[in-house]
DNA sequence: ATACAAATTTAAAATCGTTACAAATTTGTA
DNA sequence: TACAAATTTGTAACGATTTTAAATTTGTAT
């Protein structure tokens, strides 16, 4: 809590409760959770909290840097703590999305590119390997 | 018309009006347009058509292999038809998606990984070159 | 403490891309 | 020509996100 609150104030942030909230979730649930599932598992213990709050506070963060928004499924968004540049892995069976390990070697080369260069995302889909065990 | 044609048959696709103008559509405009702008665009010669039909016939044609979903921007899904494997590059200040001469060198490990890899897509987000000039 | 202005949160309504559904049309075949 | 199956169409439903305005909370000056 108390170190969730200073990141905040260490942006220029107001530490609201629902904001620190939001941001301790986002780094104790690395699960790339939509807005729903972080509105669902929070509003257990902040009876209150609204979704709206939910949209406002992630859009905060991400201006700040403090979360990343994945564009990988075709329906909603998905948010994480922001760590390390890596890709991910969509499985289209179990919906879960696992961090790899890997970085785009493009990073530096696109930086002298053409194009100002501000974001990579790296997605691979298929069936991840607890389905396919699952499936055997 | 006769060549998308011969492309749905070898499918095994039936190839229906509608069917060989969407993929058509597709082939001449490389801007992996929306949804809308299918429909938009073919509305004009085929003023019947049904925004439903375009929903139906890309998923038909995805199925098959004939045409690719973005998942690049966070509102709605881009098409593109399906060529050699490449990344992409979203301006965030013009909205346009440029094909990048890039593919992903992870392919192959990937391939021999634990989970079973079906597609990948790189995404590079930024400011393109034409805006950059523009706003010099 | 108290009052007030500004910032934040909330709930409800609106928006927009997509999907579901059922009726109308077209197609292929007997 | 008739009929069944496939396709197309338009409308309604759905769900994620945004907009809006009112209610609440916060910080500050008094």
């Amino acid at each position: 809590m108390e170190e969730y609150k200073k990141i905040l104030i260490a942006k220029g942030i107001k530490p609201t409760f629902q904001r620190i909230k939001i941001l301790e979730y986002l780094s104790r649930n690395r699960t790339h959770p939509t807005v729903d599932m972080i509105y669902t598992a929070l509003f257990k213990k902040v009876p209150t909290l609204s979704k709206t709050t939910v949209y406002n506070t992630l859009d905060i963060l991400r201006e700040n840097g403090l979360v990343d928004v994945l564009t990988i499924t075709e329906s909603e968004m998905r948010y994480e703590y922001c760590t390390e540049p890596h890709h991910h892995f969509l499985c289209r069976r179990c919906g879960r999305i696992i961090d790899l390990d890997v970085k785009c070697p493009y990073l530096e080369k696109m930086k002298f590119g053409e194009h100002k260069l501000e974001q990579i995302h790296g997605y691979f889909k298929g069936i991840c390997k607890d389905c396919l065990e699952e499936a055997q």
